[in-house]
DNA sequence: TATTGTTATACTCTATAACTATA
DNA sequence: TATAGTTATAGAGTATAACAATA
């Protein structure tokens, strides 16, 4: 029983479970415009930890499904700035919501003791993602 | 903070830092063959949540990658017995171990208490996937 | 007829290499 | 020349629909 097996397990159940129309990249990029404003299309593709022509296509399908748009620098034009839209937003605090209660409602399945341990490693759990990253 | 970003993050940094050469999808297909033997391609179309014929093009690129191999059955003509190699076994069993060592290492760099939540909790973080699948 | 698996087709997502535009 | 981004090309991985073989 280890932690990286555990966490694929779930994370492949996660997937299973999410409402189609927005892959795990395009979610996760949308997060990181969400929380972090506007940012230029190389430093989105360097969190991503993705290349810069996949961030190019990336932002290209987010853009065609008016969940973000390119914008220009007036600083540098060779820069892009990519910003997330209304209808991005919504829609990410739509499946945000969405997977959360599936995963509330699988937590009221397990035994009260179970729960009590998950929630109290969710703290350093969060912290080894950060570690990662 | 919530459990299935969390686990989201955590799920992207692994696959960050897991050694190429194998997918997520084809890494668990071949970690059910080599706990559950012999399969049914439809049995393990099934049990990883994909369609039929993309299990067919999976079994086909493992087949070609030597580590599967598709086998008759001798009691019904229609059916295919996917098996897992030596050298499937041997990949795997690779994987896992250095996945397995990455996460320790990070582990490592946390607070004692936070190292101590973590473990008490993947029994029930085990339990919880378990139940999700 | 129903079941098992494959083939055909199309789309997302990713990479590397070659390219264009701006600095 | 160096940097920012795009385009070209290729491959993995997924789906639905149509098909072939066996039961």
């Amino acid at each position: 029983m280890d932690l990286a097996s555990t966490v694929q397990r779930l994370f492949a159940a996660l997937r299973r479970r999410s409402p189609p129309g927005l892959s795990l990249t395009a979610a996760s990029t949308l997060s990181i415009l969400d929380a972090d404003g506007p940012l230029r299309l190389t430093e989105l593709a360097s969190r991503e930890g993705v290349t810069q022509p996949a961030m190019t296509q990336l932002v290209t399908r987010l853009e065609r499904d008016a969940l973000a748009v390119r914008r220009a620098s007036a600083a540098d034009g060779r820069v892009v700035l990519v910003e997330i839209t209304t209808a991005g937003r919504d829609l990410l605090h739509h499946r945000r919501r969405v997977r959360a209660d599936a995963v509330t409602s699988l937590l009221a399945q397990l035994p009260a003791e179970d729960r009590k341990s998950i929630e109290a490693a969710l703290p350093a759990l969060d912290r080894l993602a950060s570690l990662i990253s």
